[in-house]
RNA sequence: GGCCUCAUCGUCUAACGGUUAGGACACCAGGUUUUCAUCCUGGCAAUCGGAGUUCGAUUCUCCGUGAGGUCACCA
């Protein structure tokens, strides 16, 4: 893909909440186009709807764009030559637009009381046909003030179009009605604004999700009265949620992205998870770097059809994406994940422990369950003897005398991970028992955990006199 | 109801009209002289239905069916 024209996309949120998902794998296509031809990516805020404003909502997607690693090089705080990035702000623009469509014959104040389109709209319904405002439309209109309700005077036809994803596109003229460019309260509507901003701001690529297709005519008709080039259109097909059945949405247990970062995913793995959700390069590669997928992307190998969100799937690539980073990487990331007996721990020490989950965490929030045998003296919980497999088979006399060999061996040990090693070794010969028996005696004794990392390697690390004391500790337990 | 879109393993997906329909996740079974969530090997599993075009259709056309979207002074 390398030779194209700087591509300008805009990811355009209204700021009514947190950003999820659905939203922001539209942002990263548009970045993604954006970075792959050294174009522009830019961030605008469509706050016209005041009654549905979060607060906080435009600090909040910044902030889950920037986790991502999303960045845009014109918005709302950075500016840009077509500053300001909030359509809050730009009213007065909107208001000479609106200007130049009505002098121009192709916007009218809207006579009608909503009490009177409501009817409209009740008697479209009863007779079982789509409402069309077009069909009410004055013969003469007023002048318009800037204060009432304005309507696009339409010019109903066929449109045939290319989009990006979906190929060609039709819609008959019943696509095509007299919609509210300005509403009462003197904001636009989006239908409006965005053509102008996106005009404006010189965007050459509009990528937005699969609800706004079948608005697309519209916007085209209003591009042709504007007299605005219209942008390169891409739709992206939905994220459902994990049933399948609708998009995925806040209400259906859609997570904030910052979510995440807390329940401890990398954002790497969360952009590859993403990126490939309804888009591959068409190899079987599955792990893609930030630089791979900038290179890689193509909007035209972008699904059609609505993906599901597959969490098993996340949860698997973030173990990848663990696992292949550096450790000092990795530790200067978990830092707010240990458990709480370690944050006094020595940083050499912590990173040797580091060294050995690395290979078993598949987020990082899994850290304290792996390793909290480090810093303080586990519980003691029999039920891991019990319920084990091999072990619920030995007596209790028989698990004392292995403890009791265990710990006489070890002591003879100079501990080092291969002594260790041979020593265990050489006890598997004196007890006469299989490694599945022994060594998961050991290794529970020593970190009453389900699950830890290669034995030898754990003995090491713990200490000597840790180890011995533990073992003591758990024979007398019995 | 009108209009629009979509349809390959359970899930994400690959396949110039010619493949034993491939890969990944999940799952199952083995292995890695301990566990295991790492790693390795193997297994299970799909072209929505019906016509048509063609020597040959997952692929092209039509008709069904199913799913989703839209028809706001929300974006």
């Amino acid at each position: 893909m390398t030779g194209m024209k700087p591509a300008r996309t805009r990811f355009a949120p209204s700021p009514t909440g947190f950003l999820h998902v659905g939203g922001v794998r539209t942002a990263l296509f548009s970045w993604l186009l954006a970075e792959q031809t050294k174009g522009q990516f830019i961030l605008r805020i469509e706050d016209t709807d005041k009654v549905r404003e979060v607060p906080g909502s435009v600090q909040h997607i910044q902030d889950s764009l920037k986790w991502l690693g999303i960045a845009w090089q014109e918005g709302p705080d950075t500016g840009g030559p077509h500053a300001p990035y909030i359509q809050s702000e730009r009213l007065g623009i909107y208001k000479e637009w609106a200007h130049k469509l009505v002098e121009s014959g192709r916007a009218y104040p809207d006579p009608y009381s909503p009490e009177e389109l409501e009817s409209f709209r009740e008697a479209a319904k009863a007779s079982k046909k789509p409402f069309l405002y077009r069909n009410h439309r004055p013969d003469t209109f007023a002048s318009w003030d800037g204060s009432q309700t304005l309507r696009f005077k339409s010019d109903p036809k066929d449109y045939i179009w290319t989009d990006a994803v979906m190929g060609e596109l039709h819609a008959g003229e019943e696509a095509i009605d007299d919609f509210v460019l300005m509403k009462a309260d003197g904001y636009p509507t989006y239908n409006f604004c965005h053509i102008v901003d996106d005009a404006i701001m010189e965007v050459t690529h509009v990528i937005r999700s699969q609800e706004f297709v079948s608005s697309v005519p519209k916007y085209l008709s209003l591009y042709e009265a504007l007299e605005l080039p219209t942008p390169v259109m891409a739709t992206l097909p939905y994220v459902m949620a994990i049933d399948g059945k609708k998009k995925l949405s806040k209400r259906d247990g859609a997570k904030d992205i910052l979510d995440y970062g807390r329940e401890g995913y990398l954002p790497e793995a969360l952009m590859n998870f993403l990126a490939t959700l309804g888009w591959n390069d068409g190899t079987e590669q599955e792990i893609f770097s930030r630089e791979q997928l900038i290179e890689k992307f193509d909007l035209h190998r972008v699904q059609k059809s609505p993906a599901r969100f597959d969490e098993q799937r996340l949860l698997w690539l973030n173990g990848q994406w663990i696992r292949n980073l550096e450790l000092d990487n990795l530790y200067t990331r978990v830092t707010d994940f240990w458990p709480e007996t370690a944050k006094t721990a020595d940083e050499d020490y912590k990173k040797k422990i580091l060294a050995l989950a690395q290979d078993r965490l598949k987020t990082l929030a899994d850290l304290p369950l792996l390793t909290s045998y480090f810093f303080e003296e586990p519980a003691i919980n029999w039920s891991l003897i019990e319920d084990n497999k091999q072990l619920k088979k030995l007596s209790r006399d028989e698990i004392t005398k292995l403890l009791h060999a265990a710990t006489k061996a070890l002591a003879a040990s100079d501990w080092t991970a291969t002594s260790i090693q041979d020593t265990l070794n050489t006890l598997l010969e004196t007890t006469g028992q299989k490694p599945g028996i022994l060594f998961s005696l050991i290794r529970i004794a020593t970190t009453w955990t389900p699950f830890s990392p290669q034995l030898n390697d754990t003995l090491a690390l713990l200490g000597k006199d840790i180890v011995l004391g533990r073992l003591k500790q758990a024979a007398s337990s019995l």
